[in-house]
DNA sequence: TCCCTTATTGGCCCAAGGTCCAATACCCAC
DNA sequence: GTGGGTATTGGACCTTGGGCCAATAAGGGA
């Protein structure tokens, strides 16, 4: 399974400005796919492209914020960097506040934007990297029963078969083929990694 | 052993507005000291206070992203809250990159600045309880000896004793001796405590 | 109604972990 | 060189965990 190579996605309602900065970052050999409004954006973006977003702040419509607050919303994590002519600081502070990675100011240094651009692209293969892994091992913990759900927190607080058995109101021969069926379905060998995988997704003690 | 109240600490040059967001501050019944330089807080601090730093951008001498750095470096992970008169978008995202809390534009609100501080101080207690375990972890894990610490590589990473004593070049049985002793050092009775410790100390698979 | 999943339990046996006991050897510091 | 900390090993014994085979029972869906 091939990752696709990223894409830079800039929106901004100004055409020049589009046409001007999809050739800077054409020339830096980025894929780029440029949006005049965020509204067209929101629809069409796939959450799963690689990339990340270069943002105008004030457009008509939604503005850079509200794009951002219903990317979140929606689920999508790509890095955001926001660009804009007549920015003022709270707004840069709540945009770097709802996680923004960067806020540069128009005219942008041509440098400074492809270096940003540089940095979320590799924060979004990071992050794209360890979400694959939560996901699968989500995806584990889904194809357990609720038995055996709960057999599993039991086991990843430390707690004996039998101590298990007795919260549980059943007896420690039936806890050990949950137990073992638990060990199975999430593909590990020892508690040891059951409790790194539980930790990983948030699994907390019983 | 009692935690000290909370204070905000507060550095300006300007003696006006040190005077009068002390007595804001001081209003809102939170102790607070005022420094008219950030040399003078910078020797004068105790990281072990909690609380939250309130800190103009421009200064003689070192600037406020300069003392942010030198706290940076001193290891102090006190809350942020920039203040300035002439900031400028990018000074206020350098700020907030490098982890400050809020930045505010004066004159500054009331209510801005007194929640800020209020978001600011809860942050630094959690985080405080947060490191005071991975302290408390940190010093258990000090008074393990060389081997009972490849012991535990091993045994959070799922092996079984006698993998154990092979990769070390040594028997089963001695490694059950350092276990029990690890087990006991950390004060954990369960490989599934003693990997959740682990983790949250960064220790990772042999 | 019959099949499948889920939850349950039993017996048997072996492997692995944990706890006593005791003992040897090395190195460093007082 | 004597004492303490560290690393090592042995034996005996008990507890826990895990594998294998078999079986019952409730509930849902084809």
């Amino acid at each position: 399974m091939m990752t696709p190579s990223p894409t830079v996605f800039i929106v901004d309602d100004d055409s020049a400005v589009l046409k001007s900065l999809a050739r800077l970052l054409r020339s830096a050999r980025l894929n780029v796919m440029a949006f005049g409004s965020p509204q067209e954006f929101l629809e069409r973006h796939d959450p799963r492209a690689p990339g990340c977003l270069v943002l105008d702040l004030a457009m008509p419509g939604l503005n850079g914020l509200e794009l951002q607050a219903a990317l979140t919303v929606k689920g999508s994590a790509i890095p955001i960097i926001f660009l804009t002519g007549h920015g003022n600081i709270p707004a840069s502070v709540q945009a770097m506040k709802r996680g923004a990675l960067d806020f540069l100011t128009k005219p942008v240094n041509d440098d400074d934007l492809l270096k940003a651009v540089q940095v979320a692209i590799e924060k979004d293969r990071i992050a794209r990297i360890a979400r694959a892994e939560l996901e699968d091992i989500q995806a584990r913990l889904d194809s357990l029963t609720p038995r055996e759900r709960e057999v599993l927190t039991h086991v990843v607080s430390g707690q004996l078969n039998k101590q298990t058995a007795a919260d549980l109101g059943t007896v420690e021969k039936t806890i050990k083929v949950h137990r073992a069926r638990v060990m199975e379905k999430m593909k590990v060998h020892s508690v040891a990694e059951l409790v790194h995988l539980a930790e990983r997704a948030g699994i907390r003690a019983a």
